[in-house]
DNA sequence: CACATTTATGTAATTTAATTACATATATTG
DNA sequence: CAATATATGTAATTAAATTACATAAATGTG
């Protein structure tokens, strides 16, 4: 809730005086902001001390600080909202609202994510013999992106989309192995199952995943990707571009946990792709 | 132009001290604008006066003016800075700068997505006999993300990451099918020569790539996906979410243009995977 | 209703924040 | 190199905001 809807919500709760501190807000916000506590509190006819509690009443720390929430309470709200597409969207509105639903699941995502949670993960990978990725449908895309990303660290790392090889693998594993589950819900069944018989045989299992679901559940670690979202039939599922955030951020932790050996096995693979380039300068 | 943008773009118009000013700023524009001029001027490393004479330079009044305009922008949708990681950072620091970096690049690619083009493609989509993504590396991912949303379609849709079988995919392909390249740079030989191949055997190439490319210059269409972007060992590719972004798009478009017929079988596909997973309420 | 207690309010004093004045340092130009 | 212009910081001054305290008004209790 902002500064300006709080204002007019508490508008009866308010004293004679705050009232009158509220209703010259009201009737110029723009022009309060600029103002100093004098010059408003002319303009309502009370104290400067008057205003000022009107501010701590609103729950900020004084006049500066009230000025700059309502700055931001008159600055078009919040920055990204999250619609609906409809039959009728053109082109345009479409788009648009594609963009800032994936942009608005991201930042929510931002807010949220525990970095303590990402610290512990990124030193059980510094520190695994063996990292696996695995998940279904579109986090299966995920698993792909995650192994794209470190199989340039030359460290083992693999990831199976077939459901068998999967099940081998996690059956495989052995201490100090790192298995990373990636699932929206966490409700995906076979998943699950990876997660069981991966602990069964003592490899530490991370979840990048829902809390309280059956595969966070089996998880060692679960770092969270809990951004409600509304999914139906034309929007789409903007919580996968969270997870690859996640895999980004475990990736650069990673490079910077393992130090300058890692980031010279990184050059060495970029040189080495650099011939199925085009040259930019010559061949264009 | 907001206040946010503005030190960005002048950065390098500025004097040396008030270089510092506006870096400290842009590390952290939140605390900023709770800050006192003198707070700011000791984490800036410079004198009061001087942080006065920034905030003049940037057309505002004084300082409480410039926090004014600041708070603003922030509050405004463009709030994301793209800063490098450095050796020195925390968990915290650079899980952030990973998210606002993909946050403005995003934004960006919001800002500069031809539409048009977007209709164009959704067109050829709707029309296509058969579609084919192909990409390499990390755009073999967007690829198979394009797979994953498109195979829902119950239409003839295909992606391989074999060299060989891009190719005969590409020798096979005739009038009417399409073939969507994935590359960030463009400059992939191997996915110029598929695109060659694609428009010999007169199929429609559409490229979701850089303009002005080597891919670029062998499509019928290009999307483009130039989005300027800072990429050190340590800041992943961000522009590789701004092509699942695109592929959203295309999606959705497509079912729009589709309609209800391709409505009907997103849900019978969704309700068919549904025993895949645990149900919500019972198996907690 | 009268009295006691609590809350609201404004004046004045004090503190803090921001701005201005001035001297010095640095960069640029002829 | 010298002269001029620009940048910078210290110290002084002004403005803005907050706190302290006394008084007024409102509320609650017997």
């Amino acid at each position: 809730m902002n500064v300006l809807e709080q204002i007019q919500l508490n508008l009866n709760k308010l004293s004679r005086s705050e009232r009158k501190v509220a209703d010259a807000i009201l009737a110029s916000p723009k022009s309060a902001i600029h103002s100093s506590i004098a010059t408003l509190a002319k303009l309502a006819d009370v104290s400067e001390p008057t205003v000022n509690r009107f501010c701590r009443r609103m729950d900020t720390k004084g006049f500066p600080d009230f000025k700059l929430h309502l700055a931001q309470s008159l600055a078009n709200g919040t920055p990204y909202v999250n619609r609906h597409v409809e039959e009728s969207d053109s082109v345009e509105d479409y788009t648009n609202k594609i963009y800032e639903a994936t942009l608005a699941s991201l930042d929510r995502s931002r807010q949220m994510v525990d970095t303590a949670t990402i610290n512990r993960a990124v030193d059980i990978l510094t520190q695994s013999k063996q990292i696996s990725f695995f998940g279904h449908g579109a986090s299966a895309v995920v698993a792909q992106d995650a192994l794209n990303k470190f199989f340039r660290f030359n460290v083992p790392v693999q990831s199976f989309q077939d459901d068998l090889m999967q099940r081998m693998s996690c059956i495989n594993s052995s201490d100090g192995d790192v298995v990373i589950l990636i699932s929206h819900t966490g409700r995906t069944k076979s998943l699950v199952e990876l997660a069981m018989i991966a602990k069964e045989n003592d490899a530490t299992v991370i979840g990048i995943t829902a809390t309280d679901s059956p595969l966070a559940n089996e998880c060692n670690l679960v770092i969270s990707t809990e951004i409600p979202e509304d999914t139906d039939l034309y929007m789409p599922m903007a919580s996968r571009i969270g997870q690859l955030v996640i895999i980004d951020v475990l990736a650069t932790g990673f490079t910077l946990r393992r130090g300058s050996k890692f980031r010279d096995n990184l050059q060495k693979v970029k040189q080495g792709i650099k011939e199925s380039r085009f040259n930019k300068l010559l061949n264009k």
